[in-house]
DNA sequence: CTGAAAGCGCTTACAG
DNA sequence: CTGAAAGCGCTTACAG
């Protein structure tokens, strides 16, 4: 059948157990020895036994990546992008990725629990925050190792999690904005749950109120219209698309009659004029530092939960221009 | 540690290999020695070592999924959703799902070739068809079990592939509009590559013929414009909503002017409006149907390449109406 | 219908 | 620096 570590062990006239140690690179084998081993492997063609390795070392060098349990949500471009990068900076670690999706929290729940409990994963990664469900709640009961990508609503200090500042977020679109001039700007949303909305929100208020700005929130639905606006901020790129197409039947152009930004960058963005002014979230950024996290979290290098923010950037398109 | 078969024999009173037949719910067990051992695995609340049953078996019980290898096409909702479809599938048959991704062919490559080596995964669904690449010549050539979603271009007969009927999704969408009494028809395209939009057109073309109403391609870029069409058939939902931006730029509405039909039923079809007129791929069951077709290879229950079609649906939307 | 035993291919104390 | 041995938790002929 395949070859084994015996069969290097063989040709290399060594014991299996030196084998063993050349493939995780012991300091304790020398050069020389390291070379013959290596050697004989290339000549063999070996590779390595994962089931086997696994069960000896009682690591399954995976991790579980979990999806929100909305499939529609899950259709975002956000996601496929994130588990590219999750599933390219774990390759880097020799980490495998298990994926876990579901209708229901009560399906994920039971996918990340099966996972954990017949040792496929060493710990996850939870790809949507907010309020705490049943399956961070299993985790944190069970003390799985996870990080979460995005920020917590509840426990926030026990849980480890990377995100972007979506407060800073929120202030800095209004910074651009001031720049190009506009005063009269307004924040649109069509959801007031979700931590997202609320710290973007946030911000938004804040800054707005630091400068003598203050206006409050437009809910887009069937009634939505601007007044005296000239600038937008647009919780993000989706919901923009449909505010410009809102504002145009009002007969405002977008950006000669009012600017825009919003957020993500995602293709939604660019696909028809005007191509959205919004910020890159960073998404490959999230995704890395995630899988770093995950690992320090299971080696227990570090074992206090902790933030970490990922940086942004501004990406000027066509949406936003100087006010006359 | 964790309960292991011993400990459930020991309290069931059995030998471990007998607890190892009721797993798998040998028909050789009588039921009486099942309840036994069930209620000892209750009771112990045991749970199988994924890795310990891959080595004994020798089958991993996974599926590892191939994404193209441009990342920006991996973000169209399509592959989220094939992904999410596929898991859940998997998921009945206690099948697991890896995945892999990358820049260019020849990490993918690597990585099938690592994850298959490394007896991670028992074979492939691979999500992009169109032209062999170094992905599918490794899998061909080392007679891996694999199974395309769409259709090869090359060694079709040797390929198990699940698709849409592209030719007939052609030849549809030309009914569809002649239905509503328009004549003249034309298809518009931003590729003259892949075999999606050769047989979507090979079919609106046969069918434009077979009614005497021929007609060519039109080219999506700089100089695009319509002459006496009354409706068009666009090869996908985003770039129909970049032909009806086209379009409106040069005053012609949608569909009061003219009639758009497409394909995909993506997110990108309902956003704003005219809300596309499209067919829906069932990328549930192209999923699903991949699934079922790799274990069929795997367990050699079937040796032979075919090709499985799945249905697809008419969603009439905003963008058809009967010409006046 | 059930048990005893060997084996899957690794890892890792323990010795030297 | 390297080897011999036990063990990880299952499965599967082989016997009876």
């Amino acid at each position: 059948m395949a070859v084994t570590i015996k069969d290097v062990a063989k040709r290399a006239g060594v014991n299996a157990s030196t084998v063993s140690r050349v493939i995780k690179d012991s300091s304790e084998i020398s050069e020389k020895t390291k070379a013959k081993v290596r050697k004989a492997m290339q000549d063999l063609g070996y590779r390595r036994n994962a089931a086997a390795q696994i069960l000896a070392s009682g690591k399954s060098n995976t991790i579980g990546v979990v999806f929100p349990p909305v499939t529609d949500k899950a259709s975002q471009p956000f996601f496929m992008k994130i588990l590219t990068s999750i599933n390219e900076t774990a390759r880097e670690y020799d980490i495998s990725v298990a994926i876990a999706t579901g209708h229901s929290t009560w399906e994920l729940k039971k996918q990340v629990e099966l996972q954990y409990s017949e040792k496929r994963v060493d710990g996850f990664i939870v790809l949507y925050a907010g309020k705490s469900d049943e399956v961070r709640t299993y985790l944190l009961d069970h003390k799985v190792p996870f990080v979460l990508v995005g920020t917590p609503l509840e426990r926030q200090n026990e849980i480890t999690h990377v995100d972007n500042d979506n407060m800073l977020l929120g202030r800095e679109a209004v910074r651009h904005l001031v720049e190009l001039n506009h005063q009269n700007i307004s924040f649109v949303t069509n959801t007031l749950e979700g931590e997202v909305f609320a710290e973007r929100y946030q911000g938004f208020k804040d800054e707005t109120k630091r400068l003598g700005l203050s206006r409050g929130a437009l809910l887009m639905d069937r009634d939505f219209s601007v007044t005296d606006e000239t600038a937008l901020v647009v919780l993000d790129d989706v919901l923009a698309l449909k505010v410009v197409e809102r504002l145009s039947s009002q007969g405002l152009r977008v950006p000669e009659d009012i600017s825009l930004v919003t957020y993500n960058n995602s293709i939604f963005g660019s696909i028809i004029h005007p191509y959205l002014t919004t910020f890159d979230i960073n998404i490959e950024q999230l995704g890395a530092a995630a899988v770093r996290k995950i690992l320090d979290l299971r080696d227990a290098q570090q074992q206090l939960p902790e933030k970490t923010i990922i940086p942004f950037e501004l990406i000027v398109r066509e949406s936003t221009k100087v006010r006359a």
